[in-house]
DNA sequence: TTATTTTCAATCATAAACAATCATCTTCAT
DNA sequence: ATGAAGATGATTGTTTATGATTGAAAATAA
């Protein structure tokens, strides 16, 4: 049975029943464990299904939150603390960017009790920033729906007319040839705005980021401070030739 | 029966039923007492249920202000109607400006599936549009902590990006001779701006806001077409000298 | 209040599922 | 044929999920 026969009848019994155990896909195929796991693995990187535990799962296009909610789970603790000590950066009076992404949101929490105004495009963070009674100023802009953040030049538009402290931006690749890129160009330029009416720019990184790279490039590398947390050695050595890294500990 | 299906059984048993008791889900699923507790657990920690002694419950809908929510219990269902009614104005393809506020929230269920462009200056309705799929633009601007509002030079710079089909909007006084007026300076001029940025406006008032003034005029009776439910007989004349009224009936 | 029952979180051993690796087997161009 | 590239299935040690058990905490009854 060809690859792609494989991958059809595997995304085709998730249309009928939305989970499925790893076994009833070998069981349909005739086919390995170790090639349905490969099959898996392709599909979701192809967006197609989600892995869980056990099986696969369909793509729900359903709310925001599921795919924000899921990512987030992944790496909870080790965000948490890159996330604590980017809050950390921050002093009194200062004047923030921050960024839409779950990264950034993570810092909110940390943010509670500082006297400080912040900026963000990204909608999750203005309830978490209002709850908190913290300062906020929203760029405007038109809402992306899957991500919750305004993007445009509406956001453009708004977000031209601060500029920051500090920000702190969420990134999908880093990469020493490409330097920090995202998925949507729209974003990217949102991202790279910010970064440029700052006096700093401080991007916010699991280890996983690092050798990426997404679509649209937003900055080179030295256009921001990296916060990141256990780099391998030699990955960590190669970057901070050309930017600073500053690596959290758990 | 694997993790994902089991979370999505746990939720899907919770909508039936706001609040379950664990032993419920352990018949449901057929698996332990442990691995309930451990989903619950996982449920609550991305947001998607409330775990209580001895269950779970469902997670409490939108967060509301409480003064929003007291305000919006009082005549739940004339406004309703209302909202209703000022929905069914907007036509395929319409821009339309939505006003920050409970009445204007309230038409949100009835754009859905509308295909049509929303601006807005109100945080809780940008959360309602998004679930909804509308297109949806954010003024931009400064939170106002208790309404949720944007506000500011920022929201006026960004509503002026714009210009409307109809825009909606809500007050808290209508008088003969002091016109729309709302408490907030502020929100007054970016109302006004909505208004005149608008081939038509409508203004969206139940009863209780006839013949009463707040601190900040808003603009004159004639600017916008009053929706509104069962004034008096005698009010109703009156305000129809000066502007169009358009009551709504039960 | 005290006694009793229920529910809970924490821990443990077991079993299942996993990623990574390797040797084998194709396929296909040279 | 020969070698390179890709796909496959078995094997490895590791990670994750599970259900039973425990004593602590909370709800309920006396």
């Amino acid at each position: 049975m060809l690859t792609e026969e494989r991958h059809q009848l595997i995304l085709q019994l998730l249309q009928e029943k939305e989970v499925r155990k790893l076994q009833e896909f070998v069981e349909a195929t005739g086919s390995s464990e170790s090639t349905i796991r490969r099959d898996l693995s392709q599909l979701e990187e192809g967006k197609k299904l989600i892995r869980v535990h056990g099986g696969a799962s369909l793509v729900k296009q359903k709310r925001l939150e599921p795919s924000m909610t899921e990512k987030s789970l992944q790496y909870a603790e080790e965000k948490k603390h890159i996330a604590e000590y980017a809050a950390s950066l921050i002093r009194k009076g200062d004047c923030i960017y921050l960024d839409a992404g779950t990264t950034t949101l993570e810092m909110i929490p940390f943010l509670e009790g500082k006297e400080i105004t912040v900026v963000t495009n990204g909608m999750t963070h203005v309830d978490a920033l209002g709850e908190r009674g913290i300062q906020t100023f929203v760029t405007g802009g038109f809402l992306k729906a899957n991500t919750r953040a305004l993007i445009g030049q509406g956001a453009l538009h708004g977000l031209r007319q601060y500029s920051f402290d500090k920000s702190f931006i969420g990134v999908n690749g880093i990469h020493l040839d490409f330097g920090f890129t995202t998925p949507d160009p729209e974003e990217a330029l949102i991202k790279r705005t910010a970064i440029n009416q700052s006096q700093e720019s401080f991007v916010i990184a699991d280890q996983s980021k690092f050798n990426e790279t997404a679509f649209a490039q937003i900055a080179e590398l030295n256009k921001a401070v990296i916060i990141t947390n256990c780099v391998e050695e030699e990955v960590l050595h190669s970057y901070s030739k050309i930017t600073r890294v500053k690596e959290v500990r758990a």
